[in-house]
DNA sequence: GAATCCGAATACCGATTAGTATCCATATAC
DNA sequence: GTATATGGATACTAATCGGTATTCGGATTC
């Protein structure tokens, strides 16, 4: 009587369950350390049906990628691509969004993934080379939309801002989760402002 | 006639190979990547001499972060503390160690060990422990070494400048490691001059 | 110079891993 | 209702790992 859904729906039902899972078990464990038995016992199935979902593990680690740090990566542009709003109000909903994603969802799991990512794709260049379309997609802009006009951020180059501002975002997730009480996630938008705030002019008033 | 060492030489020779070794091997397959097998022989011996150095992987793994981090951390210590400088100084100079640790040694060494350990830490609480007396001794300062007075970091607990500094230090490195055509070396004094430079302040003049 | 000691080499163990091959249950097609 | 195709379970392999037990060779000691 369970078995009410159509082939098509176990299926996919199941490779959504294998790609949660395996973000679980990838934020404990770790990339490297996590085995796809693990991962398919999180799921509540076996090593079978990852295989018949996936051709293999790094399979697995891109799917993932593309489920969590795409969806991310949309969240935050659609965050940004509010272009009506003015550049202050953008990095405080910013902030506060950073902060969310330091704590939400199961305990650190976006913060700790995000982290897994980048360090895994260090070493494995068709990870890599994905990870970098999520990260910086070939989009040319003309100002950081979190670079509010007069900020000495505004100032450089907005492929250097940018950089900038993942570096921050990376880093202090990781400092977050290995000294909370060191880092807590509330720096970011602390440090954020740092960044936005405006400028010293040198021509102070004109 | 190899055999002119005494016994002592010999085995504090060997350690000190096993820690270059294994730091080696840390950056090119992750700690948790690294094989105890591999270690020994790239330093030219075999798992015998590891267990006979170090009680086991994780004793091995504090010796190379204390080896390694804990004479980067002495170094910007010692390139801090000339407390007579002018900050913008400290700041310049700062911002050129980084850059010559991100790219010097053995090709990223320094940033790819580093960035690993501070991953590592995160699951493994013997090793986060220690790793946290190092990166946050308990020194309390009334002022950044690196926040001149009148930069917005400045205004900041120095703590929380000091997290944020951190923050931006791991970030880049791994952003670095991970994309060096997105984020090169050169973008640190950057973000490092934006931070410290002088803020707007809100009472123009006096 | 023989006896001893010790650091490292060697051989081995149980556990775990990614990947494969096979089998089975059942939704689907006719 | 029967045959078939397919998705997932099961069983297995070869390789690799950390760790241990034992052995070996040469430095140390007397």
């Amino acid at each position: 009587m369970v078995e009410r859904l159509t082939r098509q729906e176990q299926r996919t039902r199941n490779r959504l369950r294998l790609l949660e899972a395996a973000e679980k078990v990838f934020a404990e464990r770790g990339i490297q350390g996590a085995s796809l038995d693990e991962v398919a016992a999180e799921a509540g199935l076996t090593k079978g049906a990852v295989y018949s979902n996936f051709a293999g593990k790094e399979e697995l680690v891109l799917a993932v990628m593309w489920h969590r740090l795409g969806e991310e990566e949309q969240a935050q542009a659609d965050l940004l691509m509010c272009a009506d709003r003015p550049a202050d109000d953008l990095v405080k909903m910013y902030g506060e969004h950073w902060a969310a994603t330091a704590r939400g969802g199961d305990q650190d799991l976006y913060a700790r993934v995000a982290v897994e990512f980048m360090v895994y794709a260090t070493r494995h260049p068709g990870i890599r080379e994905e990870l970098l379309t999520l990260l910086f997609p070939p989009t040319e802009m003309r100002r950081h939309p979190l670079a509010p006009p007069g900020s000495a951020l505004a100032d450089l180059p907005p492929e250097q801002a940018d950089a900038i501002l993942k570096s921050l975002d990376i880093g202090m997730r990781l400092l977050t989760l290995l000294a909370p009480e060191h880092c807590p996630p509330e720096l970011f938008p602390t440090a954020l402002d740092l960044l936005t705030s405006p400028k010293a002019d040198s021509s102070p008033e004109g």
